[in-house]
DNA sequence: TTGTATGCGTTATCAT
DNA sequence: ATGATAACGCATACAA
């Protein structure tokens, strides 16, 4: 973020000036269940049952409710509510990056399970920063949302690795290995097994692999597949094919201007995500050669740029919006404490083929 | 969204399943201002004070309440101080189209803000679905957020336009042009102007317009920045060069390819975004052209794939970070109610030169 | 400075 | 079926 500019100095501001109204208290008192008890003529724990429990309640009294709730325009306050009830039917949708275009759509799926629910989707940005992870917690323990689902591969700061106090969690994408908290996932050893055995299908033998952060659990996961479908192809693992990237564009044509310049350099590259693939494509560009005349380039999760690129990218698509539903599902599950809850679902990814990869030239 | 998937069927689902605990209140329940007061010996009123306004309190108070908390483990509960403060110190922001890229910038600029206030961020996903819009201004009647920032362009479902029952809001980047609801943004068509003024500097005179939806007030500003650079250079706005897209890749290429099968083409083409700019892009690609050699482009909003795309584009950024800043500086002083708030911050928009632009050949 | 008591707006309990 | 009343957990006006 380079725009640091502190809100002092601002020469290209239009400013017509309003003012600011005091205070929202002050004018108007805001309607309670009071007055609208009053106005029908009966006890505010009628009002409250008419509304939450028409059944409870005569046909009259619902009535006389209803029309005095048309009439004052009275809607329950959800604050007191939740005060009261020890619950909001909202949740938390915690993700590390924003800026990140693997996450909406996993989000996406998400709100569609909760619309059903009727539970509201809260989302909120940690950027891997533990004081605003700390912060979110925040609104769990205030019980200002009930649950939470993480995308942030980790366990947030301030929140208990397990016991009473640890709130109601579903980890997606990324988890937690050793815990006991429910996630799910796709197996990315699996999925990067089969991206690169369609590589090797192709005729591919020189094939690298240029991987996420070693921060990441899923790194190496993909690379670990990536490894085991080239020994089941009885190809060795050459160290100088491997080379490690960090995500983001600019490593993947850094990595990839690195592979190139070796003595041997690969017919084909699988990167562990579709950023740095389109980074290795503009590499291959730049040195004059062609995608996939001269070399292949398989991606990882797509994500809208895969599409986008120029020849569109072959990469492995996770069942985001799945992910997302059945994250929510499991965790309203965990929350209204009905019946088991699964510890880990395993969803499966498929191998979308566009026109990154071809078999390679010696093959033709 | 193509996954519709039911949570029913299942069958590549890995389920360990695990027991869903009752309900977090069975076991011990939750530690309160009460029972730190107990254990400091002091009162109820003493421990918020000691918490709150330690300066109200004398050092030995709040030396017992301070270990009294530390033993307990104690938390004030913020749900209960919203309800009697009637403030959160949360404000909602509301965007409509997550998957757009455009928006994770200003989101991050209103956080950075945010922190250093002291005020938390709730991010909400409307789709520009009334249910999902109205859903989320109950949170705001709810007191469960203070104020809302809106992305979304326009006021959402069951907010009244004006009148004490408008929670504070502040509209960003889109806005309801007639009202006296605070808003910051660009100039847009000033910018449109300036960018198609660089393409008639490098001598380009058929320059084309890919615009966006006209359900969008920022289609027409930018169409009009655009027309008007025309008119100032002496050339007379050719209707067949005005094409209507969507602000999405697939309508940049449809519109493109209508374009370029104009008996007489443009040499330039000024795209209402990036991602219809790189639609473009493709299109000019796929008939055999280059860009910027035969045909320019330029873009607008400077997101990530502006700079990823090949060459890189021209474009047009938008201040987003500072635009997300000051949104939320107007937001929070509007809800501490302290001095004047701007009616109207207009930022300047700046033109990033890339690849994408050259001289037309003519003029070579 | 401290404590007492009340209210924030609901819902749940317990009589009636 | 209904009404009075007590929580929910905290902050503050007022009195001491």
């Amino acid at each position: 973020v380079d725009e640091s500019g502190s809100s002092g100095d601002q020469p290209d501001i239009t400013a017509r000036l309003i003012k600011t109204r005091r205070s929202r208290l002050s004018s108007n008192r805001r309607v309670t269940i009071a007055d609208v008890a009053r106005l029908a003529k009966v006890s505010t724990a009628s009002v409250s049952r008419a509304l939450t429990d028409p059944a409870a309640v005569t046909e009259d009294t619902r009535l006389a409710v209803m029309e005095a709730v048309a009439r004052t325009g009275y809607r329950p306050n959800g604050l007191a509510r939740a005060l009261r009830k020890q619950a909001t039917r909202s949740v938390l949708a915690l993700v590390a990056d924003l800026t990140n275009p693997f996450y909406p759509a996993i989000i996406l799926g998400m709100e569609q399970q909760a619309q059903e629910r009727d539970y509201t989707v809260l989302m909120g940005h940690t950027g891997a920063d533990p004081r605003r992870e700390a912060s979110y917690m925040e609104l769990l323990r205030d019980q200002r949302a009930d649950g939470v689902l993480l995308m942030t591969g980790c366990l947030p700061a301030g929140c208990p690795l397990s016991g009473p106090d640890r709130p109601p969690m579903v980890f997606v994408s990324e988890y937690l290995p050793g815990s006991d908290i429910p996630k799910v996932r796709i197996d990315n050893a699996e999925a990067a097994y089969g991206a690169v055995g369609y590589l090797l299908e192709l005729g591919h033998r020189r094939i690298a692999h240029i991987s996420g952060p070693i921060t990441r659990m899923i790194s190496p996961e993909r690379q670990a597949g990536y490894m085991r479908a080239l020994m089941a192809a009885g190809i060795e693992v050459a160290p100088e094919l491997m080379v490690n990237g960090d995500f983001r564009y600019e490593s993947g044509m850094a990595a990839c201007a690195k592979l190139l310049s070796l003595a041997q350099p690969p017919t084909a590259i699988f990167c562990a995500n579709d950023e740095m693939a389109a980074g290795a494509v503009k590499a291959i560009r730049s040195r004059g050669l062609r995608v996939p005349d001269d070399v292949s380039v398989v991606g990882f999760d797509d994500i809208q740029i895969a599409e986008m690129c120029d020849p569109p990218l072959t990469t492995v698509r996770q069942p985001r919006a799945r992910m997302g539903q059945i994250a929510m599902d499991m965790l309203i599950r965990l929350l209204e404490g009905m019946g088991d809850v699964e510890v880990e679902v395993t969803l499966e990814a498929e191998l979308i083929i566009r026109g990154s990869t071809a078999p390679p030239k010696s093959a033709v």
